[in-house]
DNA sequence: GCCAACGTTGGC
DNA sequence: GCCAACGTTGGC
């Protein structure tokens, strides 16, 4: 049996609702919320091992702030049935959940953030989903190249300081 | 706070 | 199946 291949991802939170900080406090945390089918769908592709960027929203500046690691793969997401969450939907069916998530664990929170400006000003990163006008997936694939590369941008971040 | 760029809903 | 109205995301 070949092993299989690890895929990379972005996950965006809003940092006033879960930060890189919060990760790392708190280890391991299921990543509830998602209500959009497209970023559903990517969560249920997603592996246990997989690595994810951790990238925080509507803050300033957006950006890349670290790494995160698919923990468990997708299962329900309970908030979907629990009627005080905001993230509740009366029309979800308990034998026929519409809504999945995963849990992520910690990795890494990088130095210092990486700007939504400064991945637009890489050309090595041309392509990648986040940097594209309108793009508003909260869950998406990312190259193998792209995540190398962001890495790699994080180390030499780190040698500046 | 504004608003562009979506995604979803529901009437027809 | 079309599309107008509405809601949400997220950069700025």
């Amino acid at each position: 049996m070949p092993k299989r291949v690890t895929k990379y991802w972005l996950m965006k939170s809003e940092p006033g609702t879960y930060s890189i900080d919060d990760l790392e406090r708190d280890r391991t945390e299921p990543w509830d919320g998602v209500r959009n089918y497209q970023a559903r769908n990517f969560m249920r592709e997603m592996a246990e091992g997989d690595l994810a960027i951790f990238y925080h929203s509507s803050t300033n500046p957006p950006g890349a702030v670290g790494v995160c690691r698919v923990s468990r793969e997708a299962y329900p997401d309970p908030t979907q049935f629990d009627k005080n969450s905001s993230y509740y939907d009366p029309k979800s069916r308990k034998d026929d959940p519409r809504w999945s998530l995963v849990d992520v664990e910690f990795a890494e929170k990088f130095a210092e953030p990486i700007s939504l400006q400064a991945l637009k000003e890489d050309s090595s990163l041309e392509g990648m989903l986040v940097t594209q006008k309108g793009s508003r997936l909260s869950v998406q694939p990312v190259d193998k190249k792209h995540f190398r590369r962001l890495l790699k941008v994080a180390r030499a971040n780190t040698k500046l300081r």
